[in-house]
DNA sequence: TATGAATGAGCCTTCATTCAT
DNA sequence: AATGAATGAAGGCTCATTCAT
């Protein structure tokens, strides 16, 4: 019983962390702004977790894995091909752009990550995780569709997750430069331009 | 003369600061790390900059201008077509992933701006600059070459302009996933592909 | 049945920050610290002991009765009136002197109780009874070897205590510089003195 | 001019730890405390002393240093040996046990130094200073009087030390116990006793 | 133009204590 | 009798900023 309170008010912690840090960034978030956000006391977050640094890893993993988890269910489409490769560039897209606060958390958090060495294994891990799951999926669909890219399969998932984030930034800062149409549309023809395919009239 | 000494110990301070910014990042660096680097009292930093924020600003345009001019230079490489494309993208990928001082600098603002009202419209300009500089190139080279790309003009810089960022901030996370000749192929290869051009062996 | 359980829990907390305390120290030692050395909660040891000065109370009442404790017997050895006088001199040096964790304890609460009105009259009643138990021995002893001393008898185990704290504090604090032969040899001279009596060859 | 100033606030801080430290123990007193005696900032006095250890060193010499001054004077009494003698023993006992605010401060952190790997050293050079002190002064002595101690001269000095120390920390807890007059008596008789020199009657 | 000194708000963390279970 | 959870007051320290010189 006291131990799922305990689960419990950790957790709240963690979202409450999110919430904050995707509205004022790390750099100017205090422990005292997430405590008040989760509604407890300065006290309590540190009994949860001894450190920012403690806080802060747990508040990047979970947050790469809501970026993470979105995207999986999108690759399971089925169906037509083309339309499966669209629809799951589009998820990719939308679980990045959306500014839902975990994708804002994860975009700070990887600029922390380049001096924080505790930081960057998580974020390590995030890419590869990301780019495997690209790999199998693409891996799966071209065999099926029995063509060869024209760059290799080990860099091409890089390539995209490169290529999302990278417009990512931009729609960060500039938001109404770039369109989600825009952009899903272009990525794919990119991907289908590799492979000698046509993209299909919008 | 007095004017001299104060541009020169004023940027003597910008530089510093780039140098310290690259190795702590921003959230760590406080204006004494600065002041120390510039081998000024922090009271001198304040004399040439009233606040952090106005000096960071100055930082930000002084670091994405060196980004930018490095670049510039690779455009005007005439010649081949082929070659040029290829040169330019390789300068444009190296000023970014060699983890100049510069670089560094604004992948960690980059972040910063997302939360920092002023910050935000200097990154603003420097991708729609990187932007133009792109669309002015891409324009000649391929109406030089006669040939028209697979998608919009007006996204298509920025495209480039993301996949180079997101692989770079992969790059910056995992030093070892991305070399550097993989990628400039690779970003040929897409390129290419999008006009239909084979990209020539390596 | 219940009775008893509470008292060794409560003795292995006595036990447990004397162990802490020697090792840190008063200043440094916190009830968790204490806790975990007794392998209990904080809040069992906050039900045994409701402030941590409570607590304290009863570690300086229980350590310096262990130093206590381990002079009474030297006190009993009879026989021969110098070798007696020898022997319980070097047991008295050997309580304080071998960094047993009671004696550290002591020797830091000490201190403490200059600030501490609670721990002060503890301190007090150890004094007293040492004195008391060297003024019992000394009166008996002297009063057999039919000599009086140079300075008050009520003066005198005052003056053996102090000296002999006085000595363990520069033991302390230079380990090298005092060794116990010495000590007891020179402690002993000067006792010897007091009554006219030399002090047999080494 | 200003490092004038800068010399003047860092004494004054010091001054004011001493008396702070006095009066509430090192276990008791902080930063915030030190800093409203001293009539600053918090921050003043970090500005002066970049840590609390880094202060309390110097506060620790600055005491030990005033300790041990005010003996220094005593011992050049020349005259009558004997009454020197006395004159050095009551001084000696005066500057430790009139409770000033150094000699209080030096009793607390000598148990604090037990744990304080940066303060031991600092109370080893007080104990040795001392020590030589009272090793010139007696050696000049003796000799002039043509007498030899019956316990060697190296240990003489930290017995002498030992004494008095140890009854201070009585008379501190006890502060009626001990009288100024029957303390140095009683010293005085021990010493000569070691000498078989009688105690000139009082 | 530049410095040393000082401020004060805020930060992360520690800790004795309380309390429901 | 004991625990996990939570509190809130300090504590030491950092830092952008101000100011007299």
């Amino acid at each position: 019983m006291r131990y799922k309170k305990s689960a419990v008010s950790s957790s709240q912690i963690v979202q409450a962390a999110i919430r904050v840090l995707a509205r004022q960034g790390y750099a100017r978030t205090s422990l005292m702004d997430i405590a008040r956000e989760a509604g407890m006391s300065k006290g309590a977050v540190h009994y949860h977790f001894p450190t920012k640094e403690s806080l802060i890893e747990v508040v990047l993993t979970t947050a790469t894995d809501a970026v993470q988890q979105r995207t999986i269910e999108a690759w399971s489409s089925g169906g037509d091909p083309l339309q499966s490769l669209h629809n799951s560039l589009e998820e990719l897209w939308k679980a990045r752009a959306e500014r839902t606060d975990e994708a804002l958390v994860v975009a700070d958090l990887l600029a922390q990550s380049l001096y924080d060495d505790n930081l960057r294994p998580h974020l390590a891990d995030y890419y590869r995780l990301a780019a495997e799951q690209i790999y199998v999926y693409l891996n799966t669909e071209l065999s099926r569709m029995g063509i060869k890219p024209a760059i290799p399969m080990e860099i091409l998932p890089r390539i995209v997750i490169g290529l999302l984030d990278g417009l990512v930034m931009q729609a960060f800062v500039e938001p109404d430069v770039l369109e989600a149409a825009d952009v899903v549309r272009a990525v794919e023809s990119l991907g289908l331009a590799l492979f000698g395919v046509a993209r299909p009239p919008a």
